[in-house]
This record gives structure tokens, sequence and C-alpha cells, in this order.
DNA sequence: CGATTTTTGGTCACTCTGACTCTAAGCCCG
DNA sequence: CGGGCTTAGAGTCAGAGTGACCAAAAATCG
């Protein structure tokens, strides 16, 4: 087959890039991570990380490289989603660009490492990031918006909250990763009943870890399911 | 700013097209609006509505074009949302083409007019174009497969049922709509308590329609609300 | 040791759901 | 005209799930 270009259609000129929505849960606040821009347009802003997809590249094996060039996290263990795809125009002043955003949830990382394509990678709070002085740069601020809508929906119907988490994690560390992305508090007891009741969500590793106060909790790990059926609803509170 | 492409990343040939994959229910069977290919590649060959976006035009602004010129349908009444992206090297024989497909779900619209730009547009059942010997264009079948579940699970979360209904229609309309789409047969009576139990979904008009057999059914018009709180979930029935 | 904190177990009332029964109101046909 | 058929719609009942509580267990801190 000839890959090269049938000239039978309008053509424009276009690019394709991916940018990467990852979240981790740090000191209470749901944070994103994202790097400072190296050239222009819009140089030494703040952005996602992300860029051109390849010619003999799929979207997805695009979105792990940028990933790992850009901030030296190795998506592989990550459950990268597809988001939706922007495009605009006018959304990048180099011309016509669609991306494709995709979104990941992770356990909290290690800071990058300086020295590295990854030293300008940060993680930064999501109320800051989307704050209106912050300036991120395109219309990244669009896609952070609607990432974290879908996290929180995700929350609802799947077990990716436990992506946040690194193994083994407590009923607790579970908790409040909902608490956080909800912005809402949930009755401890509750949780727990939801949780342990969910076929495939957590298993028990029989340890328990002392924390800095109260009773030592349970530890568990994943449980391999991906649904969570009947799903765990954030019903009508509007707390915080 | 200048428009022109800055010359500062790779830059790679590549079109982005969008794909409408548009339901309808009829004849107690899910159907989706296929056109007949006019050109090389697949000439002659089914595949989904859809073509080029233009330069200054954006993703939605695309599909709703290309949905007119194709199948003469208006897409300002339909509820069209992105599916999502896709973007394997090799899915298009003319070079690299990401697209962007976009859903929806309408009444059962008129057969298109023959004579004009449509006339090759046909609805065809899904389970018919998902056949093996069908022989979709590109990666269509892959496209439409996700459609359908994508699908699926919208009428668990929202009320996009009532898009596939002409107002004003009756609870047992709305019924088949979920017997079809599910593939599962639902308690009449308890579907009913559901739906008008939820806020917003449908609203009466007052009036009757005598139907070919049985009691005339009381009609409604579609209530406004989008979302379904609490879902109604299809639960672990696996029938037909 | 008592106060505090967090985990964990339990109760209770309420809602929602699925399965089911029964009545209402039309049409068809003999 | 009246019985049979069909679909709409009302209601009942038991069980699952949830939110709001209460209380005990098990650690740390002073």
């Amino acid at each position: 087959m000839n890959s090269a270009v049938v000239p039978d259609a309008p053509r424009m000129a276009v690019s394709v890039t991916v940018d990467l929505v990852i979240f981790t849960v740090r000191d209470e606040a749901l944070h994103v991570l994202l790097v400072r821009r190296g050239k222009e347009p819009f140089l030494g802003r703040s952005a996602l990380p992300g860029g051109y997809v390849r010619p003999d590249e799929n979207l997805d094996a695009a979105a792990l490289r940028e990933l790992s060039e850009e901030t030296g996290v190795d998506g592989r263990e990550l459950r990268l989603a597809q988001l939706r795809a922007y495009g605009d125009p006018g959304r990048d002043p180099r011309g016509r660009v669609i991306t494709v955003a995709y979104l990941a949830l992770g356990p909290d990382l290690p800071d990058p490492v300086a020295g590295t394509d990854a030293a300008d990678a940060v993680w930064v709070p999501v109320e800051r990031a989307l704050s209106p002085g912050f300036g991120l740069s395109f219309d990244h601020g669009r896609i952070l918006s609607d990432a974290v809508e879908e996290a929180r929906s995700r929350l609802e119907y799947t077990t990716v909250a436990a992506d946040f988490c690194r193994e083994p994690f407590t009923v607790s560390d579970l908790r409040r990763v909902y608490e956080v992305i909800w912005g809402t508090a949930l009755d401890p007891s509750n949780f727990r009943r939801k949780v342990l009741r969910t076929a495939g969500f957590v298993e028990p590793t029989g340890e328990r870890r002392a924390a800095e106060a109260g009773r030592p909790a349970a530890l568990y790990r994943f449980g391999g399911a991906t649904e969570l059926y009947p799903p765990l609803l954030r019903s009508g509170d509007v707390v915080r």
C-alpha cells in the first residue's frame, strides 16, 4: 500500500498532539503534573505535558512517550484513558493543532529528578492551576477543568480511586481520595462498608499499619475489578 | 499573530476528519445512519457519514456540516456529543488521518430524499452493519461498536433515551428504546414508576393516544433534565 | 492513667428496586 | 352485544442498599 498521501480531498495544514492530565492526591489536595514550556509559544509558562504525535505512532503510544520524555513518569503502570479531543481553530498560535487529551490517576509519585528532560515537571494543586492568575498555556485550563469533572465521575462508577493509592493501602487512604476529589466529607463507617462489600475492589493483606494517631488500620491491595457496581454515588452532599 | 505555521517542531502529514454515529430505533431494532462511499478508497462500500475538518471550523461545526451535507439530517436538533478520537497509523490508506467520532441519538428520521447529496444515506440495522460480511469502511466497525456500548451506558445515567422519541410520546415508547438498545426486557410497571418519579424526565401533556391494541396511553413530552439521578441501571439481566 | 484520635463494628429507619398481582380501557371477532 | 385479547397503569411486598447515628477497640500523647 502506498503510504503517500492521495491527493483526492481537501487537505489542511494541521498537526495532532496529545496532552496528558495526570492527577495525584498529595497533602490533602488534588495535584496535576505540569511542565514549564521551554519554547515558544508560551515560553516559560506552565502547560500540561504533551507533544506532537509521530508519523508511525498511535495515539496511546504517543501519550506514553510524551509522558515519559517530559516528566520521567512511566505511564505503563498508569491506566491512561482518552478524555476527548480539542480542536478549535485558534487554540494554538502555531496554526491548526488538534489535541487528544488523556487522563490518568497515579499514586503520589516522586518529584521529578533535576538534570533530566523532566527537570521542569512539577506537581501543582489543581485549585491553583485553575486560578485566573496562573495562566496555563493554550486551552489547557479548559482541558484541566474537563478532566477534573471526568475524574469525579469516574470515581462513582469505577475503581480508579485505587490507582491513587500505593499498595498496600488502608480504607482510609482510599476514602481520602474520594474526599479530596469530590470535595465532600464521607462517613468513614459507611464508606468502609461499601468498599468491603464490593467484590473485587480491595482484598486484605492481613497486615496492619500503625498510624501517627489512632488505632492501626488494616492494609489492603487492589482487587482487580474495574467497574463499581452498584456505583458509589456522590449524593446531594455539598460540603466545604 | 502570524497564523502561518511556526517551523519549531516535528510536523507530520496528517489530516483530521469527523465521523458521525447517528442512531435511531426503528422496527424494534437499533439502526445506524450509513452512506455509500462515492470515491476511493472503499468506493461503493458503506461508511459512517463524515469528512475532513475545514481550516477555520471547529470540530463540532464540522460534524454538523458533514451530517447535513451527506445525509440531509439537521443535527442542530440532535444532541451531538464527542465519542472519542481514533488515530492508529494505517487506519486510512490515504495516509495519516485522525478522526474524531461523534455520537447522537435521534427519533425515527425520514428516509433521505433521492436526488440530493444525501441520496446514498440509508438506515441500517446495527446488527447487520456489524456482521462480519458487511464490510464497513476504514475502522468504522470498531467505532460503531464503541458507540453502541457508549449509548447503552448513557441510557443508564442520562435522559438521552427521550432523544429517540418524537414528541409527544408514551412511556411505552420510551421503554421500547431501552429494551431495543439494551437487548433486555424491562418490567413495564417498574419502568413507568421510575420514569415518572424522576423529576424532569417527562411531563404529561394531558392527552392520550389510541394505539393499535390495548388501552390508550397517556402522552408526555421531554422534561428537560439531562442527568438521570439516581441512574437507571441495567442489572444483571441478560435476555435475548 | 486519662484524653484524644482513628479504625472498625453495629443498629435503625428510609428509599429504591424487582417480582408480582390486579384492574382499566380500548379493539376484534363471532 | 359480549367475551377474549391486548396494552396501560395502580398497587403490594420483600429484600438490598444507604445515610445517620452510636459505641467499642486500639493505638499515641501528655
